[in-house]
Formats: C-alpha cells, sequence, structure tokens
DNA sequence: TTGACAAAGGATAACTATTATCATCTAATA
DNA sequence: TATTAGATGATAATAGTTATCCTTTGTCAA
C-alpha cells in the first residue's frame, strides 16, 4: 500500500535534513490539508498534537520543504501586491525564479475545457493561465535545477 | 482619439472619488508599467513627478483603485503563503471574494494552448488554469457587486 | 468666485507576516 | 555512548501594509 506520507522520512535523508517528529506533524498536516493553508493555520494545527512547537519551527520548515521542493505554495507572487494595470483580459507567463510576469494576449489562446463539475453554485467568471517555467537569463544563470 | 487615461477624470467622478494629482498620476504609472508593478515601485516612479508624495497615499489610492475595481491584482493570494500540499498536477477554483482555493483534478481540464509565441529562450514547464468566479456562500451573503 | 465641508494628502505609528538570532537540545554517525 | 552538526524554541528584527491624525485641497452650492 502507498505510504501516507510519501516516504518522507527517506526524502529526507535524500536531501540531508534530520528526521524529527516535529518535521514530520507539520508535513503529515499540509499534505493532509484540502484548503491551501497558511503557515499559521499548520501551526494551529500541529500545536494539537505538539502544544510546545514554536511558530518559528513551522515556519522555517516550510521555508525548508518549499527551498528543497518537497512541496510548492499556491502563488508564485505572495508577499508583495502586484498590480495589474492592463485591462484586457490575457493570460500570464511567469519565470518560477525570478517571479517576472508577462502578459500573454487571450487572442492567442485557445482556453482550457473543464470538462469536469464546480462545486454546487460556484459561478466561474473569467479563467486565467499561468504559464510557468523558466526565463532565458534565470535559464543562463544557473546550468540546472 | 482614445484616452491614455480611460476617461479616469470621468470614472472618479463616477464613484465619488476626488480628482487629485497624486491619484492621476498614481493611476497613470500604473496603467503605463508593463511589468506589473508593486506599490513599492510605484511609488519610485510616481515620486519623480511629485517628489513630495508620501509612501502612504500610494497604498491609500492603490487600495481604493482595487476597492473601485479600477485596477486589479495579479494573485488573489498575495498577503500570506498558501501552501500547497497536494503532489498531483491540477488546477485552482478561486472565489475572488473569500479567495479560497479547490482543486481541479487535470484529468478534467483540456488543457489551454497557446498558439503565439513566447520570449525567445523562455522555456515553459507547466500550466496552471485558475477559473475565478464568486462561490455559493460568498454569492448568498451579497446580493450584487 | 467664494466659503463650507467632506475627502485627500503627508508624516508616522501600529500591525501582520516572515525571517534572523541565539542559546539549548537532539538526531545522526562514528 | 560521545560527538557534533543541525534542529528547536523564544524572541528580536524586518518588510509590507494599514491606521491615525492633523493639515490641505477638491467639490459644490450660494
Amino acid at each position: 500500500m502507498p505510504d501516507p506520507l510519501g516516504g518522507f522520512r527517506e526524502r529526507c535523508k535524500q536531501r540531508g535534513l534530520a528526521f524529527t517528529h516535529q518535521r514530520q506533524v507539520i508535513f503529515e498536516a499540509i499534505t493532509a490539508a484540502k484548503d491551501h493553508p497558511t503557515p499559521e493555520a499548520i501551526y494551529e494545527t500541529v500545536r494539537r498534537r505538539i502544544p510546545s512547537i514554536s511558530l518559528a519551527t513551522v515556519y522555517k520548515n516550510v521555508r525548508i520543504f518549499l527551498d528543497a521542493a518537497i512541496l510548492s505554495e499556491v502563488s508564485l507572487h505572495h508577499g508583495s501586491l502586484r498590480l495589474e494595470g492592463n485591462p484586457e483580459a490575457h493570460h500570464h507567463l511567469i519565470c518560477s525564479r525570478c517571479r517576472s510576469i508577462t502578459d500573454l494576449d487571450s487572442s492567442d489562446m485557445k482556453p482550457a475545457q473543464f470538462t469536469g463539475k464546480v462545486p454546487k453554485g460556484f459561478r466561474v467568471e473569467r479563467q486565467i493561465v499561468e504559464m510557468i517555467g523558466i526565463c532565458a537569463s534565470c535559464a543562463k544563470r544557473q546550468s540546472s535545477k
């Protein structure tokens, strides 16, 4: 049967990370959550199992998991507000390294088609496609990974 | 000929906003920018034309423009990190009011197709579709707008 | 035009999210 | 089991943003 922790112990070892109880519980809380939680929300969840845990430990491990690509973040642009001055419908080309954003004209995009069903009562108004990758200057700067 | 400010003066009047020099210059700076600037970057730009302007004025007007839907923001999830514990490729259904995120299975999504050309050297790795709208409970809470 | 007043601007304090620091403590390895 | 690099917990520091408060200005009616 598949490991619910996805071989977390091994993944830590691979990356030279110590396998600690806190780290394990934090990781479990994030992967078990269905709502894309904030670090603060994870802290509240983890506290039920490890009351003495520090918020700093949660933040530190979240950062470690992100840097090690064990986890990812929903938006590449949290941290600071980015303004959209272009009133035309369009899509975005995003570099996952430098986080630069380039507009893609919507006339060049055949929209995605969702064939499943959305939650009852949800009114979809628009769709934005994020094409994510590595821009030329970031690719040049670092050979791989 | 089309108004480069998009009838900014009229739009202010419609919404009961005073038409001030600062407001006009801030708006121009945002719509002229091609890089989805941060409030801080706008401040630096505007300062060249109005050296005495306060950073607080930039922030206040940015918020007013967003609330009045005169401008929009690139990511609905700046402000706090949202973690992605789901390792499977998938897309997101996002409520623009409460900012809740629901995963959409990628097997239910026929991907968008970009027919234009990306900047030279950009290596696209994946695409995420954000379907944005109003969730049932937010729609219930407020009748319109 | 002008005068009154609501709204906006500027300076700065306060707040929130996140990271850094540092003194213990513990997992990994020999 | 002893050693030690790395982890934790407490808390200070920082960055981004919002609130406060007093002064100034745009709006509108006379």
